[in-house]
DNA sequence: GTGAAAGCGCTAACAT
DNA sequence: ATGTTAGCGCTTTCAC
């Protein structure tokens, strides 16, 4: 049903010749048409109802302006802001965005998967996407997540499409990726416990072998060394169950609170290991932040409704997207660009669970 | 830079003619080719790197293939997994999502704009919107929450473009709309309350002049009738402060709390509601649910995330985008789709704050 | 200032 | 089974 009335119709219905209607219509007014024509041009294709098609203008005229987002469906929770600043950096441009979701063969540990509806739907397959991604009219193509299954990368190496990724999980990058620069972020976070003369600080993380976990845990110990804190790996909390999203507590996190009563502070490697993390410490009676200051990361929506509202490291997802579009564009101009991790810095968003106010 | 190699070099490459080539490499195997033909010319094709200009095909054909998703910047947060299930609906039947975000001019209250990053961005608002749809190539148009802006509707119609809606805010619809059943979400949330021989329940909600939540307070007044349990406007809490995220307590619900100590069950207009609510409560020393038993509305991920983990009616978002995807296509297709709301009954989550699990 | 015509890359007749 | 050709709707020389 799309374009149906075409500038034939519009240039009969004018009593004029079609290029003289292609160019009254033109988006930036062509200096060749006599201002009247133009008017009058303008009123016939508004009444027909004219709408260019977009198809033929891009065929003729060899650009089609439109990217492909390709985002795996289990972080779409997490990457939504992220894909919100890809979609304002392109639009910015002239860009249209397509998204594509694809499941995730395993591998790419989801921190979602408790949400996760189950989708009866064929959605592509890393191994499909092969295919798919030949039928999509893009000019290059943004990961978000997981986009180091050699299989993708391949199939778009073939493709020739400029391609960028945003994703902090694997270790090993093969395409210009865009990532939190957690190291700096972890810093950051410990860096305010320290200010509040926090010395007993405890790291609670996953067992998750992934790229910001090792890059966290580095920023923790960095901050540690840089105030002249010997680092103790005792200190170094690590639970096994921190994808379970059903647990109230969590079993080592229990074991070690009653271990230490000496500690004042503690990094969370994120906010969804805060909520249980908090839990505990009410369950213990310790109060938050007079006896211990607790810092999160992420800063997820639900930070804000914990109790009491989480300190935690923002990550800068929309400017994770704006960026990695910009580096899209540089590409699809043909500027190389390399492949290698671009940092973005997170910044701190203070709130009770470390009482700065005080 | 797409689509440099075409059919003709396939075909000069390989000695064969054009019409060969488009058939050998066609989808779906067109039955009118030698196998052997299909396969050199299949090789020739990767060799040369050939990609279908997906563009010249859409012209050729006249189908494109494609639906638009306008979402609001401010309610991305929210509406995520619809969007997805959009997706994946789309996706099943050979459609593409191009996702085109939009400023939204106040009007819209937003519930995330605590999140709200500063996007310097121009991204449309509903006026420039008229103009940026003409440019995009679909086949049909879903409009995320507030559609119901005269400009946008009557932009859309005048685009000839098929157009439904999900929202849950407009009191009135003017397309065909899918939104969530909240009447009966609300119901399903007290009738639970019910069943653990709550009686005095409470309602907490917020003054927003929006469709659901006038449902939603239908929702709880006819599954009281249905109990034979008097309504008591006296247990109608409006809290005006909904809308502030950083606020820890709701001053009206304190208020409340401390004058009617009788009440055993709060049914909560949103999860981000129950948050401050349940501080409240604990607060006040008071145990949850072995006192009182507190049920939310939408089951955003904080919902788990709460202490306790919080029961409440799950939004069927997927299905929400699933459907309106459904619809879209059958407008699609020429069929007639009735101007109205279309809805879909959310279901109950049973967590801790109500202990069903005696 | 305006019209005629070529051609973007593809597919579907219509030949052969 | 394969080649030839017309034409999808548009923009852009090139004439006038």
């Amino acid at each position: 049903m799309a374009g149906r009335v075409t500038l034939a119709d519009v240039s009969k219905r004018a009593g004029v010749g079609i290029a003289t209607v292609s160019r009254a219509l033109a988006p930036q007014d062509h200096p060749d048409v006599n201002s009247e024509t133009r008017a009058r041009i303008r009123l016939v294709a508004d009444e027909l109802g004219y709408r260019p098609s977009v198809t033929a203008r891009a065929l003729r005229n060899h650009d089609y302006r439109a990217v492909s987002i390709m985002v795996p469906e289990e972080t779409w929770g997490w990457f939504d802001p992220a894909v919100r600043g890809a979609f304002a950096a392109a639009d910015e441009s002239g860009y249209r965005t397509l998204v594509q979701p694809f499941a995730n063969p395993g591998q790419y540990s989801p921190r979602n998967d408790a949400r996760r509806a189950g989708s009866p739907g064929r959605s592509s397959t890393a191994a499909s996407l092969v295919s798919s991604l030949v039928e999509v009219p893009a000019e290059g193509l943004l990961i978000f997540g997981s986009a180091y299954d050699a299989k993708v990368v391949e199939a778009a190496r073939r493709l020739r499409l400029p391609f960028v990724a945003i994703d902090d999980v694997a270790h090993e990058v093969l395409v210009p990726t865009v990532v939190t620069d957690s190291r700096a972020g972890a810093r950051l976070g410990v860096e305010h416990l320290l200010s509040l003369d926090r010395r007993k600080i405890a790291y609670v993380g996953s067992d998750y072998d992934a790229y910001y976990v090792k890059e966290r845990r580095l920023g923790y110990r960095a901050a540690l060394a840089d105030a002249g804190v010997a680092f103790d790996p005792a200190l170094m909390v690590t639970c096994p169950d921190t994808l379970d999203e059903s647990l109230r507590v969590y079993p080592n996190f229990e074991r070690f609170l009653a271990s230490r009563p000496d500690i004042d502070g503690i990094f969370c490697e994120a906010d969804q290991i805060a909520a249980p993390v908090l839990r505990s410490l009410r369950l213990a009676g310790l109060s938050v932040p007079a006896d211990i200051s607790v810092v999160g990361f992420d800063d997820e929506r639900a930070a804000l409704l914990l109790d009491p509202p989480l300190t935690s490291v923002r990550q800068p997802y929309e400017e994770l997207g704006r960026r990695a579009f910009g580096t899209l564009l540089k590409a699809i101009r043909g500027e190389s660009v390399p492949v290698g991790r671009e940092l973005v810095p997170p910044r701190l968003v203070v709130r009770e669970s470390t009482a700065s106010a005080t």
